[in-house]
DNA sequence: TTTT
DNA sequence: TTTT
């Protein structure tokens, strides 16, 4: 009935941008790093790699415009979404459906965001997708241990 | 850096309590069922089930007073979750950390909530553990299919 | 630049329902008393008193099925709005805007939300309006013009 | 029942830092001005200028960290917090509660966030604040007690 | 001025 | 695999 997500992080490598193959909607996905609002029992902070999916106008604006380690805030809402693997098994795996993604900061190298030279960002995106397949998402389950170590604070 | 998330749904089935094994902290997950904003292509309005994990008191609050079908609003914080599965793969679930857990109906069978009786509902838990193995919280991912069908309204 | 709001609570009278003057637009204003997550020095649990505002389709929804004491969720925008008080000076009062108003309860009372007689809960919101002027709104206003500049998108 | 904002803006002035009369709890004030997502009839973006109070050890970082003109995230709850104005009428002002904050960009000027001369921004945020009054927080507020009842939890 |  |  409600379902509302707000994030703050970075990019952990090039948005992918691609279209849908029936009507050729635009659709970018990203993974974000959240630092969690902790550190571990090492007094490390980790952090959760969450993976954002965003349409149309927006997927396009964030192909280009961002890019590994830009930090931004995303609201949308969370979703688990099917796929087959390829042995024929179904998984789930949750994203961020990203309503709204609001750029934080600007990229060092200024040849981003400067409305010229996108084509080359674009490159970077797909390039970054040749050793970047999905299942690098990582999101999956079957035993389910309860651990001292995944107490919170 | 920043991680918020607000859930309004209903549990999916009696929620599991547990303690870990080291400090017997209390910790109790359940999957909520929640409906999106829209409805398909079919007009059907389809749900997100979501996992979630709370601690301590509040975990065994949910486990005294909660069961299926019940309403509650979360809210807390996205979080992806690794173990290790039976053949040693190393998996990743998301799950939402529950900060806060809001009852936001009662039970039409009065003797829950009642304050009297939570041994009643506690058993209940327990025997719906039997037949609930932590696998099924499955969700997975391998291989990423762009697909009109996952285009939102 | 980012700007989200979740409250649960309680109205605390009937909706208001109005149209904006030039174009007719329907806006509904509520206050909703929402519980605060402690108690003070004596023991009470406080509420804060906050004002929403709903807009076109979903301003009709609230003023037809909502009443006094309902229990709703509503996610959207804190927003500052100004208004001159009758001896001229500008004040400003904070609202709610809802972009989405989900209805948690049902009145014990079953004729409203009956999907039939509409029009009865309609005459109940008015008939409550006659006695209700914008001043009760608690936030030191005195005059709540309805206005087409306040419309949102 | 249910209380949550999260907020990305700019402080329009520095933050002031005051201590609660009784036990001396540090309590930090600013505002926020926060852009909204759409631009008005004249195709300008406005803002709303969203009081925020900070208690404790957070106040005391706001303080020495934070200036006119940074950019922050904050997350915490919505509240309407009663005062007298001079002349003895009750006011009620809107404020967000700030559970956390985090700093999003970093002054051009280093001179901030050194870890050392702290006293200086310290300085800074008094002399700011003698020509401050609360009343330009703009809710027709006039004087701005800080109270030991006020301290959350 | 306020809801359960 | 799933809630109303």
């Amino acid at each position: 009935m409600l379902n509302q997500v707000v994030l703050i992080g970075r990019l952990t490598r090039d948005p992918e941008l691609r279209y849908t193959p029936g009507n050729g909607v635009a659709v970018c996905n990203f993974s974000l790093a959240v630092e969690r609002p902790f550190t571990n029992r090492q007094g490390e902070r980790e952090a959760d790699f969450i993976n954002i999916v965003t349409w149309r106008k927006q997927a396009e604006q964030c192909a280009n415009h961002l890019g590994k380690g830009r930090l931004v805030a995303v609201n949308g809402r969370l979703q688990m979404r099917s796929y087959e693997t390829q042995d024929g098994q179904t998984r789930r795996v949750a994203e961020v459906v990203g309503e709204s993604v609001r750029f934080l900061d600007w990229p060092k190298n200024s040849n981003k965001n400067s409305g010229s030279n996108y084509s080359e960002s674009g490159f970077g995106n797909q390039g970054s997708s040749d050793n970047s397949g999905s299942d690098q998402f990582g999101f999956g389950g079957e035993e389910y241990q309860v651990d001292d170590d995944d107490v919170p604070f």
